[in-house]
DNA sequence: AAATATTATATTGTACACAATTTTATTGCG
DNA sequence: CGCAATAAAATTGTGTACAATATAATATTT
């Protein structure tokens, strides 16, 4: 039997920054699904969708700058979403390596219903909005100097 | 073409909390990868070893507790960690729906290896330590309060 | 005690993530 | 031009996540 609460420990789960990143990521998506669902996306997909509706059309590369993903995740993912009628993919023309993505009618339409996501998510959610703004800066910051610390080699 | 960049659209994808969550979480899963695959572990068979160095043995339902995660995600999971020698799964006696999960020798033992994780991913890595602590507890806060939030029933 | 409800885990099917590799296109260089 | 180097996406294979469902065991109710 093993039962370690050693108050240092750095192995502690409750020490670890990583863990209730992880955690929470998964609980928003489970909490996003249901309302997401309605709008026929996945939770990546929505967030593709968000990226779109700031600028369109984008390449595969620049969505997945955008959203910290590559090919291997966006390339089917975008797919489904062709399919869905939600987005065109179309070979530049200019270069033939890229992959424009652009919104369809249908695409630029459902901004509409994605208005009331963010207040039905937020609705019956205690916390001080002021509080939430920071721990958004905050982990911000964190995604910044993780994008720079990967860029890196990292060696051998 | 579309091109929007109102400042207070509450669709934006930098003021979105969810999206810095979600990209922190990849990013930390992409960065942990290479430094725990020399561990034959990926990283949620990271965390399950770091609860159970915690305690062991638990039920799967307890390790999904202090996950956050459920039998689909945990049981293909704790396969392959038995599969690799580093668990046992065995039905409890007491009550034979659950399934008590134990480390073996090797599990125990790769916790020596383990310790060297957290510096090797901290080093190098800029940034006040008491801001990631605080950083932590704010995300903790925001863990507690979507699982309280999860656990009621969402109606309809 | 038999029927019902509840609980714990497992299974099924869909959709990510990502490393590694492959394919196709462009760029650089002699 | 010819060809190696580079770049952008797509493909392949493994491992999560999770909703919905199934299975089996225990608890509850009548």
């Amino acid at each position: 039997m093993t039962d370690r609460q050693t108050p240092d420990d750095p192995l502690r789960l409750d020490r670890q920054i990583c863990f209730p990143l992880y955690a929470a990521s998964n609980l928003i998506n489970r909490l996003y699904r249901p309302v997401l669902s309605e709008l026929g996306l996945t939770y990546p997909q929505y967030l593709v969708m968000l990226a779109l509706w700031e600028q369109s059309p984008r390449t595969v590369g620049a969505l997945g700058e955008a959203l910290y993903l590559d090919s291997g995740t966006l390339t089917p993912l975008l797919k489904r979403m062709e399919q869905a009628g939600l987005v065109e993919r179309r070979r530049d023309p200019e270069d033939e390596r890229r992959v424009q993505i652009s919104l369809t009618e249908d695409g630029r339409a459902l901004r509409k219903q994605a208005e009331k996501v963010p207040e039905t998510l937020t609705q019956g959610f205690e916390g001080d909005p002021a509080d939430v703004d920071r721990l958004r800066e905050s982990v911000q910051g964190l995604v910044e100097a993780l994008a720079k610390h990967g860029k890196q080699d990292g060696g051998a």
